[in-house]
DNA sequence: TCAAAGTTCTACGTCACGTAGAAAAATTGC
DNA sequence: GCAATTTTTCTACGTGACGTAGAACTTTGA
Protein backbone atom coordinates (compact mmCIF):
# COMPACT_ATOMS: atom_id res chain seq x y z
CA UNK A 1 0.00 0.00 0.00
CA UNK A 2 2.43 2.33 -0.85
CA UNK A 3 3.08 2.09 -4.79
CA UNK A 4 2.54 6.41 -6.36
CA UNK A 5 1.39 6.87 -10.22
CA UNK A 6 3.55 9.53 -11.90
CA UNK A 7 1.82 12.30 -11.21
CA UNK A 8 2.23 11.35 -7.16
CA UNK A 9 5.57 10.79 -7.42
CA UNK A 10 6.06 13.48 -9.03
CA UNK A 11 4.31 16.18 -6.46
CA UNK A 12 6.68 14.12 -3.82
CA UNK A 13 9.69 14.53 -5.51
CA UNK A 14 8.89 18.44 -5.23
CA UNK A 15 7.66 18.81 -1.79
CA UNK A 16 11.38 16.65 -1.02
CA UNK A 17 13.19 18.65 -3.08
CA UNK A 18 12.54 22.08 -1.55
CA UNK A 19 11.53 20.83 1.41
CA UNK A 20 9.51 23.71 3.26
CA UNK A 21 5.74 23.11 3.00
CA UNK A 22 4.36 24.58 -0.52
CA UNK A 23 0.90 25.30 -1.56
CA UNK A 24 -0.75 23.54 -4.60
CA UNK A 25 -0.46 26.82 -6.43
CA UNK A 26 3.19 26.83 -5.87
CA UNK A 27 3.10 23.30 -6.75
CA UNK A 28 1.45 23.79 -9.70
CA UNK A 29 3.81 25.84 -11.22
CA UNK A 30 6.64 23.94 -10.29
CA UNK A 31 4.70 20.78 -12.06
CA UNK A 32 5.07 22.73 -15.13
CA UNK A 33 8.63 23.71 -15.09
CA UNK A 34 9.77 20.58 -13.79
CA UNK A 35 7.99 18.91 -16.77
CA UNK A 36 9.58 20.65 -19.21
CA UNK A 37 12.79 19.53 -18.71
CA UNK A 38 10.83 16.15 -19.39
CA UNK A 39 9.28 17.31 -22.22
CA UNK A 40 10.70 16.47 -26.39
CA UNK A 41 13.81 18.37 -27.08
CA UNK A 42 12.10 21.78 -28.89
CA UNK A 43 10.63 24.05 -25.94
CA UNK A 44 7.00 22.51 -25.16
CA UNK A 45 6.18 24.31 -22.48
CA UNK A 46 5.67 22.69 -19.32
CA UNK A 47 2.06 22.28 -19.15
CA UNK A 48 0.18 24.21 -16.55
CA UNK A 49 -2.29 21.42 -14.62
CA UNK A 50 -5.51 22.43 -12.92
CA UNK A 51 -5.04 23.34 -9.40
CA UNK A 52 -7.76 21.00 -8.83
CA UNK A 53 -5.85 17.98 -9.83
CA UNK A 54 -2.98 19.31 -7.93
CA UNK A 55 -5.30 19.35 -5.09
CA UNK A 56 -6.75 15.88 -5.70
CA UNK A 57 -3.48 14.42 -5.77
CA UNK A 58 -2.57 16.31 -2.47
CA UNK A 59 -5.36 14.75 -0.95
CA UNK A 60 -5.07 11.03 -1.64
CA UNK A 61 -0.98 11.53 -0.61
CA UNK A 62 -2.61 12.97 2.61
CA UNK A 63 -4.57 9.80 3.19
CA UNK A 64 -1.61 7.51 2.21
CA UNK A 65 0.37 9.19 4.83
CA UNK A 66 2.80 10.80 2.80
CA UNK A 67 1.74 14.21 3.05
CA UNK A 68 0.00 16.26 6.11
CA UNK A 69 -1.25 19.83 5.34
CA UNK A 70 -1.39 22.30 8.10
CA UNK A 71 -5.51 23.82 7.76
CA UNK A 72 -4.69 26.63 9.93
CA UNK A 73 -3.25 29.13 7.15
CA UNK A 74 -5.67 29.94 4.23
CA UNK A 75 -3.86 28.84 1.47
CA UNK A 76 -2.77 25.31 3.32
CA UNK A 77 0.33 24.35 3.64
CA UNK A 78 1.50 21.21 2.33
CA UNK A 79 4.54 18.87 3.07
CA UNK A 80 6.13 15.41 2.87
CA UNK A 81 5.46 13.55 6.69
CA UNK A 82 8.72 11.97 6.37
CA UNK A 83 12.19 12.65 4.11
CA UNK A 84 12.53 10.83 0.84
CA UNK A 85 15.48 9.22 2.42
CA UNK A 86 13.73 7.72 5.30
CA UNK A 87 10.76 7.16 3.15
CA UNK A 88 12.45 5.09 0.49
CA UNK A 89 14.83 3.40 3.11
CA UNK A 90 11.29 2.35 4.61
CA UNK A 91 10.14 1.21 0.72
CA UNK A 92 13.09 -0.61 1.56
CA UNK A 93 12.49 -2.49 4.47
CA UNK A 94 9.01 -3.28 3.28
CA UNK A 95 10.46 -5.20 0.01
CA UNK A 96 13.17 -6.92 2.22
CA UNK A 97 10.48 -7.78 4.81
CA UNK A 98 8.41 -9.98 1.59
CA UNK A 99 10.60 -12.48 1.50
CA UNK A 100 10.95 -15.53 4.36
CA UNK A 101 14.33 -15.26 4.03
CA UNK A 102 15.86 -11.99 5.03
CA UNK A 103 19.07 -12.59 5.17
CA UNK A 104 19.61 -14.28 1.72
CA UNK A 105 18.04 -11.84 0.05
CA UNK A 106 20.47 -9.43 2.08
CA UNK A 107 23.46 -11.46 0.32
CA UNK A 108 22.02 -10.89 -2.96
CA UNK A 109 21.57 -7.42 -2.32
CA UNK A 110 24.89 -6.96 -1.34
CA UNK A 111 26.29 -9.00 -4.19
CA UNK A 112 25.31 -5.77 -6.86
CA UNK A 113 25.76 -2.87 -4.53
CA UNK A 114 28.24 -0.64 -5.92
CA UNK A 115 31.98 -0.40 -4.41
CA UNK A 116 31.35 3.11 -2.72
CA UNK A 117 28.36 1.87 -1.41
CA UNK A 118 29.27 -1.41 -0.07
CA UNK A 119 32.35 0.97 1.30
CA UNK A 120 29.63 3.68 3.22
CA UNK A 121 27.76 0.26 4.59
CA UNK A 122 31.02 -0.54 6.12
CA UNK A 123 31.05 2.32 7.94
CA UNK A 124 27.58 2.53 8.98
CA UNK A 125 28.14 -1.18 10.19
CA UNK A 126 31.37 -0.57 12.04
CA UNK A 127 29.69 1.97 14.59
CA UNK A 128 26.32 0.57 15.44
CA UNK B 1 7.04 -1.80 -13.74
CA UNK B 2 7.54 -4.81 -11.22
CA UNK B 3 4.36 -4.78 -8.78
CA UNK B 4 2.43 -7.46 -8.54
CA UNK B 5 -1.31 -7.72 -7.99
CA UNK B 6 -2.84 -10.41 -4.94
CA UNK B 7 -3.21 -13.26 -7.28
CA UNK B 8 -0.38 -12.63 -9.34
CA UNK B 9 1.78 -12.79 -6.12
CA UNK B 10 0.02 -16.03 -4.67
CA UNK B 11 1.42 -17.38 -7.61
CA UNK B 12 4.91 -16.30 -7.71
CA UNK B 13 4.44 -17.77 -3.93
CA UNK B 14 3.69 -20.97 -4.98
CA UNK B 15 6.55 -21.14 -7.83
CA UNK B 16 9.23 -19.79 -5.78
CA UNK B 17 8.09 -22.20 -2.50
CA UNK B 18 8.20 -25.46 -4.75
CA UNK B 19 10.99 -24.40 -7.24
CA UNK B 20 10.08 -26.60 -9.77
CA UNK B 21 8.26 -26.27 -12.79
CA UNK B 22 4.62 -26.62 -12.49
CA UNK B 23 1.27 -26.88 -14.68
CA UNK B 24 -1.23 -24.35 -14.96
CA UNK B 25 -3.64 -26.98 -13.11
CA UNK B 26 -1.58 -27.98 -10.18
CA UNK B 27 -0.90 -24.36 -9.68
CA UNK B 28 -4.68 -23.95 -9.48
CA UNK B 29 -4.88 -27.02 -6.84
CA UNK B 30 -2.38 -26.03 -4.57
CA UNK B 31 -3.80 -22.13 -4.63
CA UNK B 32 -7.00 -23.80 -3.41
CA UNK B 33 -5.13 -25.44 -0.80
CA UNK B 34 -2.85 -22.13 0.35
CA UNK B 35 -6.15 -19.81 0.21
CA UNK B 36 -7.91 -22.66 2.72
CA UNK B 37 -5.74 -21.59 5.89
CA UNK B 38 -5.98 -17.80 5.41
CA UNK B 39 -10.02 -17.74 5.51
CA UNK B 40 -12.21 -17.09 7.87
CA UNK B 41 -11.22 -20.21 11.11
CA UNK B 42 -14.15 -21.87 9.79
CA UNK B 43 -13.39 -24.65 7.05
CA UNK B 44 -13.60 -22.31 4.37
CA UNK B 45 -12.98 -24.79 1.63
CA UNK B 46 -10.15 -23.28 -0.62
CA UNK B 47 -12.55 -22.09 -3.65
CA UNK B 48 -10.90 -23.61 -6.64
CA UNK B 49 -10.16 -20.87 -9.36
CA UNK B 50 -11.04 -21.49 -12.61
CA UNK B 51 -7.78 -22.94 -14.73
CA UNK B 52 -8.20 -20.12 -17.36
CA UNK B 53 -7.87 -17.67 -14.68
CA UNK B 54 -4.81 -18.95 -13.52
CA UNK B 55 -3.18 -19.17 -17.72
CA UNK B 56 -4.22 -15.53 -17.47
CA UNK B 57 -2.50 -14.90 -14.39
CA UNK B 58 0.61 -16.75 -15.75
CA UNK B 59 0.88 -15.03 -19.07
CA UNK B 60 0.63 -11.61 -17.63
CA UNK B 61 3.43 -12.73 -15.31
CA UNK B 62 4.91 -14.05 -18.27
CA UNK B 63 4.79 -10.85 -20.25
CA UNK B 64 6.33 -9.09 -16.93
CA UNK B 65 9.39 -11.64 -17.09
CA UNK B 66 8.66 -12.90 -14.24
CA UNK B 67 7.85 -16.56 -15.41
CA UNK B 68 8.68 -18.72 -18.57
CA UNK B 69 6.70 -21.74 -19.48
CA UNK B 70 8.28 -24.69 -21.07
CA UNK B 71 5.94 -24.68 -24.27
CA UNK B 72 7.59 -28.17 -25.71
CA UNK B 73 5.47 -30.11 -23.27
CA UNK B 74 1.66 -30.14 -23.53
CA UNK B 75 -0.11 -29.07 -20.35
CA UNK B 76 3.00 -26.37 -20.53
CA UNK B 77 5.09 -26.23 -17.48
CA UNK B 78 5.38 -22.79 -15.56
CA UNK B 79 8.95 -21.67 -13.42
CA UNK B 80 9.87 -18.48 -12.04
CA UNK B 81 12.68 -17.06 -13.75
CA UNK B 82 14.64 -15.80 -10.79
CA UNK B 83 14.16 -17.28 -7.39
CA UNK B 84 12.50 -15.31 -4.65
CA UNK B 85 15.95 -13.90 -3.20
CA UNK B 86 17.17 -12.80 -6.44
CA UNK B 87 13.66 -11.33 -7.66
CA UNK B 88 13.69 -9.37 -3.90
CA UNK B 89 17.17 -8.48 -3.78
CA UNK B 90 16.54 -6.62 -7.23
CA UNK B 91 13.71 -4.48 -6.25
CA UNK B 92 15.55 -3.76 -3.20
CA UNK B 93 17.77 -2.28 -5.38
CA UNK B 94 15.38 -0.70 -7.74
CA UNK B 95 13.92 1.23 -4.90
CA UNK B 96 17.15 2.29 -3.45
CA UNK B 97 17.90 3.79 -7.24
CA UNK B 98 14.83 5.49 -6.73
CA UNK B 99 16.54 7.93 -4.46
CA UNK B 100 19.02 10.81 -5.78
CA UNK B 101 21.01 10.36 -2.73
CA UNK B 102 21.48 6.36 -2.10
CA UNK B 103 24.16 6.91 0.54
CA UNK B 104 22.07 8.83 2.88
CA UNK B 105 18.75 6.48 1.97
CA UNK B 106 21.61 3.47 3.16
CA UNK B 107 22.33 5.10 6.13
CA UNK B 108 18.29 4.99 6.96
CA UNK B 109 18.44 1.76 5.81
CA UNK B 110 20.78 0.22 7.89
CA UNK B 111 20.06 2.26 10.83
CA UNK B 112 16.43 0.14 11.14
CA UNK B 113 18.36 -3.37 10.20
CA UNK B 114 18.10 -6.39 13.15
CA UNK B 115 21.08 -7.12 14.89
CA UNK B 116 21.05 -10.33 13.06
CA UNK B 117 20.57 -8.78 10.08
CA UNK B 118 23.71 -6.02 10.58
CA UNK B 119 25.82 -9.41 11.42
CA UNK B 120 24.96 -11.18 7.97
CA UNK B 121 25.63 -7.78 6.05
CA UNK B 122 29.10 -7.09 8.52
CA UNK B 123 30.34 -10.92 7.02
CA UNK B 124 29.06 -10.47 3.11
CA UNK B 125 30.95 -6.84 3.37
CA UNK B 126 34.06 -9.01 4.10
CA UNK B 127 36.35 -7.75 7.47
CA UNK B 128 37.10 -4.47 8.62
C1' DT C 1 -21.44 42.47 1.01
C1' DC C 2 -19.09 40.91 -3.20
C1' DA C 3 -15.70 39.44 -6.07
C1' DA C 4 -11.62 36.68 -5.96
C1' DA C 5 -9.06 32.86 -4.26
C1' DG C 6 -9.17 28.42 -2.29
C1' DT C 7 -11.22 23.90 -1.11
C1' DT C 8 -14.26 20.02 -1.49
C1' DC C 9 -17.33 16.99 -4.34
C1' DT C 10 -18.22 14.53 -8.02
C1' DA C 11 -17.01 12.43 -12.20
C1' DC C 12 -14.96 10.51 -16.34
C1' DG C 13 -11.29 8.06 -19.06
C1' DT C 14 -7.64 4.66 -18.78
C1' DC C 15 -5.13 1.02 -17.14
C1' DA C 16 -3.94 -2.98 -14.15
C1' DC C 17 -5.76 -6.99 -12.21
C1' DG C 18 -9.12 -10.79 -10.73
C1' DT C 19 -12.05 -13.53 -12.91
C1' DA C 20 -13.78 -16.53 -16.37
C1' DG C 21 -16.58 -18.01 -20.71
C1' DA C 22 -16.16 -19.05 -25.71
C1' DA C 23 -13.53 -20.60 -29.21
C1' DA C 24 -9.61 -22.80 -31.14
C1' DA C 25 -5.97 -26.35 -30.86
C1' DA C 26 -3.88 -30.47 -29.25
C1' DT C 27 -4.29 -35.14 -26.89
C1' DT C 28 -6.11 -39.36 -25.96
C1' DG C 29 -8.96 -43.35 -25.89
C1' DC C 30 -11.14 -46.29 -28.56
C1' DG D 1 -9.23 -41.89 -37.70
C1' DC D 2 -12.51 -39.66 -34.95
C1' DA D 3 -15.06 -38.28 -30.95
C1' DA D 4 -14.42 -36.86 -26.26
C1' DT D 5 -11.46 -34.51 -23.26
C1' DT D 6 -7.80 -31.39 -22.01
C1' DT D 7 -5.24 -27.30 -22.82
C1' DT D 8 -4.45 -22.90 -24.60
C1' DT D 9 -5.75 -18.50 -26.54
C1' DC D 10 -9.08 -14.65 -27.14
C1' DT D 11 -12.17 -11.71 -25.51
C1' DA D 12 -14.51 -9.41 -21.90
C1' DC D 13 -16.44 -7.56 -17.71
C1' DG D 14 -16.24 -5.55 -12.86
C1' DT D 15 -13.40 -2.99 -9.65
C1' DG D 16 -10.20 0.05 -7.97
C1' DA D 17 -6.21 3.34 -8.59
C1' DC D 18 -4.75 7.37 -10.77
C1' DG D 19 -4.67 11.59 -13.95
C1' DT D 20 -7.54 15.03 -14.84
C1' DA D 21 -10.72 18.68 -13.99
C1' DG D 22 -15.47 21.09 -13.72
C1' DA D 23 -19.16 22.47 -10.39
C1' DA D 24 -20.30 23.90 -6.19
C1' DC D 25 -19.30 25.49 -1.70
C1' DT D 26 -16.26 28.34 1.66
C1' DT D 27 -13.16 31.78 3.17
C1' DT D 28 -10.80 36.08 2.55
C1' DG D 29 -9.95 40.75 1.38
C1' DA D 30 -11.64 45.25 0.12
Amino acid sequence: MASLGELERAVMDLLWAGHEAATANTLRDRLATTTEAKGDAAGHEGKELAVTTVLTVLSRLEKKGLVERERGMRPHRYQAVSSREDHTAELMHEVLGSAPDREAVLARFIGSVTDSEAETLRKLLGHI
